[in-house]
DNA sequence: ATTAACTTGCTGAACGTCAAGCAAGCCGAC
DNA sequence: GTCGGCTTGCTTGACGTTCAGCAAGTTAAT
C-alpha cells in the first residue's frame, strides 16, 4: 500500500514532472541558453545537479520539454479534427470555431507560444526533431482542406489560408510587448482579446467567401 | 584634402559604422545574449575591446544597432504615407499598394525581424527607449486611419486592421523555420512569396470592403 | 608632445559537465 | 527480523571555458 507520498520522500517521477516543469517556464521565459540547470533545479525544489542527472544534457532537458509541449498541441489538433468531423454544422460555421479554438488555445498557452517563437530564432533546428510538431500542423492542413471540400488545385490556397489563421492569432501574443505596446493596444485586456477574436474570424471568413459569394450573409458568427 | 581612406588607416567613423553593421547582423543572428564583443570586434575587422572602446558597454551598443534600424524604418513609413497622400489613387488601390510595400520592405529586411524577434522574447524593454520605434508605428497608424477616412468611432478597426497587416506580413518571415517547415512551404520560393503577397493583400481589401461591398468589382490588384 | 584610436592582458563571475560522495530503500542470507 | 551488500536518487565540489569590463600599453595623427 504506497501512502501519497509525502512531500520529503524521494520521488523520482515527481522529482522529473518538476524539473520538466520548472524547464518549461525557464526556457519559454528566458530562451535556451538564458536558462542555467541551477535556475532549473531550484525552481524545480531540487539541487543544482539533479537536472542533469535526469536527462543527461541541458540539450536532452531541453527536448524533452519540447516534446510534452507538441504531444499537448497534437491531441489538440486531433480533437478539434475529431469534433469538425462530428459536427453537423455548415462548413463557414465550422471554420469559424475552430479559429476561435485556436485563438483560445494559444492565448492559454504563453509558454507554448515562447517556445516557438525562441526556437524559430535559433533556426528551428530542434524543433524539426520533435516528430508531433510536423504532425500537428500536417494534420491540421489535411483537416481544414477536408473541410472546405477542396480540389487538388486548391490546395495552395488551403495552406495560405491555414499561415493566415495561424499569423493573425499567434502574431499579437508573441509582440505584446513591441508592436502592440507601440500601438497603444494592452493585450490583457479581455475587450480586445474579444474584438481581435471577431476581427481575425471575419477577415479569414471574409477570405473565404473572397471573389465568389456576394456580402450578403453576414454579421452572423454564431460560434463559441 | 583627405583621399578616400586607404583601408588600414585610422579612422573612428569607418570603425564606428563597421562596429555597427557586425552588431547588427550577430544580434540579430544570434540574439544579445549569444553575441560577445568579441565575435563583433573579429567580425567588424577591428580587436575585441574595440566595440567597449566606441560604445562604452554591450547594452549600449545593442541600443544604437536599434535605433539606426528604427530610423530607417520610420524613414520608409513616412515616405510610404507621403507616396500615399501625392497619389491619385482611390484608397483602396493606395492600400493595397502600401500592404504590397510593407511586404517587401520586411522580406528585404531579415536583420530588421530578426531584431524585434529578440526584442519580443527579452520583454521589449530596449525597444520602448528607442523613439522612433512607437513613432513609426504611431504614424503608420494615423496615415492608416486617414487613407480610410475613418470616423473617430472606427479608430479601433484601423488599429486591429493594421495589426493584421503587420501580422500576416511578418509571420511568414519570423517562422520560416517552424511554421512553414512543419506545413511543408519554402520561404526562399519566389513564387510562394508572390502568392502570399497576393493571398494577404486580398485577405485585407476582403476584409476592409467586408459587409457592405458586394462582390463584382475584384480580381484586379493593379499595384506594385 | 599631447591627444585620440585602438590593442592586449587581466579579473571575476557564470555556466555545463563530470566525478565523487552520501543517504535511503531493497533483497536475499541467515 | 536483521544484517550486509547493492542499486538508485540526489548533492556537492571541481575543472575548463566563455565573457564583459577595466586598466595599462602601444601606435598614429596633429
Amino acid at each position: 500500500m504506497s501512502l501519497p507520498l509525502s512531500e520529503k520522500e524521494r520521488n523520482p517521477a515527481r522529482s522529473r514532472e518538476a524539473i520538466l516543469d520548472a524547464g518549461e517556464a525557464l526556457f519559454a521565459e528566458r530562451g535556451y541558453e538564458g536558462t542555467s540547470l541551477s535556475d532549473v533545479g531550484t525552481l524545480a525544489g531540487v539541487s543544482r545537479g539533479t537536472p542533469g542527472y535526469f536527462f543527461g544534457s541541458k540539450a536532452e532537458l531541453y527536448r524533452a520539454v519540447l516534446e510534452r509541449c507538441f504531444s499537448e498541441v497534437l491531441e489538440a489538433v486531433r480533437a478539434g479534427r475529431a469534433r469538425a468531423l462530428a459536427s453537423a454544422a455548415e462548413p463557414e460555421a465550422i471554420l469559424a470555431g475552430a479559429v476561435s479554438d485556436y485563438f483560445d488555445f494559444l492565448a492559454e498557452r504563453p509558454n507554448f507560444v515562447r517556445l516557438i517563437e525562441w526556437e524559430a530564432l535559433a533556426g528551428g533546428t530542434q524543433l524539426e526533431e520533435v516528430p508531433p510538431h510536423v504532425a500537428a500542423a500536417q494534420e491540421a492542413l489535411s483537416a481544414l482542406r477536408d473541410e472546405l471540400a477542396m480540389g487538388p488545385g486548391m490546395s495552395q490556397d488551403a495552406a495560405h489560408l491555414l499561415l493566415s489563421i495561424i499569423s493573425l492569432c499567434w502574431f499579437p501574443l508573441a509582440h505584446a510587448n513591441t508592436v502592440l505596446r507601440a500601438l497603444r493596444i494592452d493585450p490583457e485586456d479581455p475587450a480586445f482579446l474579444e474584438q481581435r477574436k471577431r476581427h481575425v474570424i471575419d477577415l479569414v471568413l471574409n477570405g473565404l467567401r473572397g471573389r465568389f459569394v456576394s456580402a450578403g450573409a453576414t454579421g452572423e458568427n454564431d460560434h463559441d
